[in-house]
DNA sequence: TAGATAAGATTAACCGCTTAACCTAAAAAT
DNA sequence: ATTTTTAGGTTAAGCGGTTAATCTTATCTA
């Protein structure tokens, strides 16, 4: 019975690479490639080995293993706010498919406080992270070059130009909201309200801009537009004020999915029906949408796939022999509810 | 200019304290005491310490720092499902509480499968957190009682009793359930359906059995209770189902919000209106319930509060003397929306 | 049969940081 | 004037792994 070790199990002192190989009878640096499937070890010599792995119930100190092999395997994603049902399903799809990949994940909250956004950032350095997926837009540039001027492979939302170590995730905003104008003038919609979200946000400008365009691609004329604040409260605000217009539109386009919720209650609490009196349509395809009442007509910007190609886009980064970013480009699909039908007159 | 070094500035290479130390003209250790604030560093020598740390832009690691120290400040949180909305509260009031503590945090989403809740178990071990709250029933008390023999504290919903390093969070279902069903009979109905979610599930089965002994305690015989699936689509049957009923209910207590946004759906599809026709009723407070039509008369059980106890009870475990677990317990609270009122007759 | 090759294992030098133990010179105490 | 204390530092030994270099044998080759 070779290394047939047998003595007590250790039961609460934390059981070391040493303790393994003194048990079975071995270098510590034979444990280490048994463990690593690296460099060679005879069958036997492995069946021991394992065999006081598992008796012992050793498990490998992620830190010394990291520090010994400076090689992580690791990768940040930095949210805003993990209860704003945008991030989860991005969430979502990076973890799947970073685990997929043979990573660790680093989540990190920003909570839309530029304290906490660079805390998040030094975090991810501490961590000597491969790679970050910055899904906030809410970031300096300047937190973005630190990172990959250390060689974190870096990706983001239309945050900067794509350079060494970042790539740039595209989601198609135009092109969604496109969708929507169309669709809506299809239906003999042709005043078209908007209700806007935050001023400085760069996809909510996205939004806006591509509606005016699609407008006037359309010949027809934008507005009014009115504001909002990404939340119901604003929607609701919103739909009140429209019920109010003297030259009512007959559909309203909200930026995003839950300003399109709140502006449906206002409408309904002012005694309009949605969509036999007003029309309304979302943005982002969050649950929300599919199951209020009546359902949205949304955009699905595919935010797990998303999630999925931050990862994948990451990992190409790190791996690669050159490190130079790319564009990456993630679609945006009308999603057809409830909320919108022909237009009344 | 004492230390005046002012020699290139590494923009690459790693920099690491050795660096540090000699650009400053002091050893590690003071370099590492002024970063700790431990140990006596003069004014003059921090002074100079922290204009090297700024000016190369040395950043820890945390590999590094955690295997010399032993120490960690990190805590972990498993859950099921970052998509499920019942989670992000909780995550999010255990992230808030622990980065006040000072800790760092290790997210891991088990997506309900074993093999994942194992391998999240071990990641916890790997990184060697001070504690993890286990927010998912879907694990094996074997696996928390390896985490608590390594001293790993640990806190979960109501998955096992009190123990050393194991502290329990017992969130008041049947409270909750009842004030429901006291609101509804007061309201006039006598006869109130539950819709289930899955019969495996530990709060499930709470919420169910709370049910059946809140109605007797009124005198009132419990049932119909139809099958769900703690999803959309099973409250959208279960509500069809019930339309079709030769004795209806007047009121309906679904398992959870979800269930019962599916339950309204199903009864406006079958012709019935909600609540003048049928009330009914969800659990868990999501924004669901808020934002839907009409929002959902639910029970709110605190989950931003529950992330933060279950962050306090880690810390009191991991740094009271004594590793004695004790109880916490998160009681539920009414909250009253448009899908319930009076008894139709 | 001697030399080359391969298989299987060991040795020991790190990885980047913390920290107990130790040192030195100046200030305080006797 | 001598001893004690204190402030401000330094030295060096780890923490728990990985891995390049090295060492034995056993097997192959010519």
């Amino acid at each position: 019975m070779p290394g047939g070790y047998a003595g007590p199990v250790p039961r609460t002192m934390t059981v070391t690479i040493r303790d393994v190989a003194k048990a079975a009878g071995v270098s510590t640096a034979t444990v280490s490639n048994v463990l690593n499937k690296t460099g060679k070890v005879g069958r036997s010599t492995r069946r021991v080995v394992l065999g006081a792995v598992k008796r012992m119930g050793y498990i490998p100190n992620v830190h010394a293993r990291h520090l010994a092999s400076g090689d992580h395997r690791t990768l940040g994603i930095i949210i805003s706010d993990i209860e704003n049902p945008f991030f989860p399903e991005i969430v979502k799809g990076f973890e799947t498919r970073a685990r997929q990949l043979g990573y660790d994940i680093i989540l990190s909250d920003t909570n839309y406080d530029p304290r906490r956004t660079r805390e998040a950032a030094e975090r991810m350095m501490e961590h000597k992270v491969r790679g970050v997926a910055i899904m906030t837009s809410e970031i300096s540039l300047k937190l973005i070059h630190q990172l990959a001027r250390r060689k974190i492979a870096v990706t983001f939302l239309d945050l900067a130009p794509v350079r060494k170590y970042m790539s740039n995730l595209r989601i198609d905003y135009s092109s969604g909201v496109k969708q929507i104008v169309q669709h809506l003038h299809a239906k003999g919609h042709r005043r078209i309200a908007f209700v806007a979200g935050r001023p400085g946000l760069k996809s909510n400008v996205a939004r806006l801009e591509a509606y005016e365009k699609s407008m006037r691609d359309l010949g027809l004329e934008p507005g009014p537009v009115l504001p909002g604040d990404l939340r119901f409260e604003g929607g609701l605000a919103a739909g009140m004020s429209i019920a109010k217009l003297s030259s009512r539109p007959t559909a309203v386009m909200a930026v995003n999915d839950l300003t399109a919720v709140g502006v449906v209650k206002g409408l309904l609490h002012s005694g309009y029906r949605v969509p036999q009196d007003i029309s309304v349509t979302g943005f982002d395809k969050t649950r929300l949408a599919e199951y209020s009442n009546p359902s949205i007509t949304t955009v699905d910007v595919h935010r797990e796939t998303l999630g999925q190609i931050a990862a994948d886009a990451l990992h190409e980064l790190s791996t690669s022999d050159s490190p130079q970013g790319r564009e990456y480009q993630i679609d945006a699909e009308l999603v057809l509810g409830g909320s919108s039908g022909p237009a009344s007159h």
